[in-house]
DNA sequence: TATGAATGAGTTTTCATTCAT
DNA sequence: TATGAATGAAAACTCATTCAT
């Protein structure tokens, strides 16, 4: 006894089980999704008793807001580091999406807590991943009207149409994400630069796509 | 008694009443989602008692995975319905976004259960969402090798690249369909036809979009 | 099998069962307290399952309050229904007495429910049982009132002092009943006519003690 | 440091953490039951550690007994010092009646320890109170015997017609104590008097109501 | 003297599922 | 075909209590 690692009951700081619990709840939560997930299979997972995660957390709620949180902060300031200010419109998506793909190829349990389980209507956390994801979408929709601006595109693209077009590259994103796990970010973000850039170059240009253009 | 009307209990053929408890369940699942819709919320939606909901579906399972079966096909039929065989990729694209897009609003219930709820991993319907996901990106595929076909696409695309641009075009509409619910199927179409066919043509012609073009 | 009492998952109709279950959870919060009565042996008392228990009677505090509301309609019945209406005061007050350590007498878990564990401040039936206290106070306030205008007592009585008569008078019934539990009621009801009725006569014929009295 | 007012972790006598810890407890069982009430909220309310209330006060039963017999002897101070030993019946019966009132009046948390809360049956401490509630009927029960002696009361009162009477008038008093707590002490021991003096006086005269008597 | 860290045991409540008719 | 009656199993959450310092 008194050896490191003797412990029985081990002592630890708050913050440290705060981030243990944190992990485990993660890990819990996208293995089985909010409601299969058990406050025991966590409390087990983190090495803990459950009265110590409800002491910490307070609540399966709280706790899975908590692991929201945590992840969606963490994302956004991976793509956010990675964005050049001063940089073209092109290359600052470019930055971004890489950071994208491989930050969440790297957290994929964070990346199922905000994609696959967060959507999940009903639950009461379903606000906090909404609000993460419009302001996903809101910095790319920023990105694209910088890009418009820059080009001078002439017949100016509607806001609906910017923030729609938005909308749908960050839900291809999102889908190769989970698609493409296996796949390399750098690959990822290049087939998105390829599917996506030249479309908006063109649309910048007036160029559009007529469904009777035969 | 006897009368039309007068009885309590009806007897309904089996066919109405599966339909009916189907119609009951695709409505509750959309709004509690599959763990927190509970079977006597189902059983009193679709007017009957549990137990005869027992009888006809089984279990929870079967009842969602029924759920998930039939707005998938329902789906995929309209879509299909929607594209001619014959004609131009572009064209054939075309329809199957405009039909995607308009069965998604008119049938929200069904892809809320198609995408939000039954993404959730851990519960044992997953395989079949993930399944008809994969053929409806299997779909897009070939739409997209054929289109390269025609094209004579010379820097022949990679059977992957390809899957990963059908996999991003899926996930931009799926996108769209949620957060465009609001607006018409047509714009979201052309939303989409705008975003991403330049960039396929473009790429069929060998552009490509490189990193480091500054 | 098919004899009667053979039964191994016996099959009752509700009303039966949620008396059965009244009657469980009367004796178990009378023995127990509110807090202390867990649901677990309430449902063995009764003989049912603890599911059938919530699906009948919803909840801990419903079910307590059902348990108030049945004991105390059955109190106040037994004592209304034992005054003449015409009849004198004091006959009315000495059948009114009568009939109450009676009924308490034979139901002391009622009692029990009513008296000592309903007060328990806090709980959320509090209110339940102090309305039904108000009401019986109110009753015997009715009563003395009436008795001093039958006496043309003179020095009229002032409306706060016959409430705080009567609040005594109910004080003094309940300390009996829970006191005098061994002893008959006619005997209890007799000790508190005594100690109470020519008190109140006096009063009505002007006389007070007077602190200064020596 | 060092200074006076600087320390956080004041090192205090223990005679004074116990009566810090005390009020707390007392204050929180009023409020909310002694099943209600936690550890962790008192200990929270008296300003110190869990562990601390432990090691001072062992359990939660221990704490809970000492503050009844706390309040209880307080209560039962003020009654005895407040009556004259030589003085006739009745005045001794005022001045204890007043005291009572008063007291209560003062310290309700107390009162509602001793009244509302302690009655609870199954509880541990049930005895604390019953004993404490016996001694006070006793008390009373001994001023009615002497009150009798004086007035040579011929056709002697039954021993068990006495203790009758005492508890009848101690359940009043609480009664009262409890209904009045807005009245003055004052006021509620006058109504008190009135009420069964005049009826003692009567018993002791041989003066009985009788049930026949219409 | 004093406390932050930790838990075993128990609570109320819900739910998918079945039996007897 | 249809249902009222019933339950085993498990979930979230709480609490009195103790250990290590």
């Amino acid at each position: 006894m008194g050896l490191v690692g003797t412990q029985s009951k081990q002592r630890v700081p708050r913050a440290v089980r705060e981030r243990q619990m944190l992990d485990a709840a993660v890990a819990t939560f996208a293995k089985r999704g909010y409601r299969a997930a058990s406050m025991d299979e966590i409390a087990v997972a983190a090495g803990v008793s459950k009265p110590l995660v409800y002491l910490y957390l307070h609540s399966k709620d709280e706790l899975y807001s908590a692991c929201v949180r945590r992840e969606a902060e963490a994302l956004q300031a991976a793509v956010r580091a990675a964005v050049e200010p001063g940089a073209p419109a092109d290359r600052q998506l470019w930055s971004g999406l890489l950071a994208f793909f491989e930050h969440t190829a790297a957290h994929p349990d964070g990346w199922a807590i905000l994609y696959s389980q967060a959507r999940t209507v009903g639950e009461p956390f379903a606000e906090e991943v909404a609000a993460m994801r419009a302001e996903i979408a809101e910095f790319v929709r920023a990105l694209i009207g910088a890009a418009a601006a820059d080009a001078h595109c002439d017949p100016v693209l509607a806001d609906r149409e910017v923030a729609g077009l938005a909308h749908a590259l960050v839900g291809a994103a999102e889908s190769l994400a989970g698609w493409g796990a296996a796949h390399s970010g750098r690959e990822n973000a290049a087939t998105l630069m390829n599917f996506a850039w030249s479309g908006l170059a063109n649309l910048m240009r007036g160029g559009r796509w007529e469904p009777s253009a035969r």
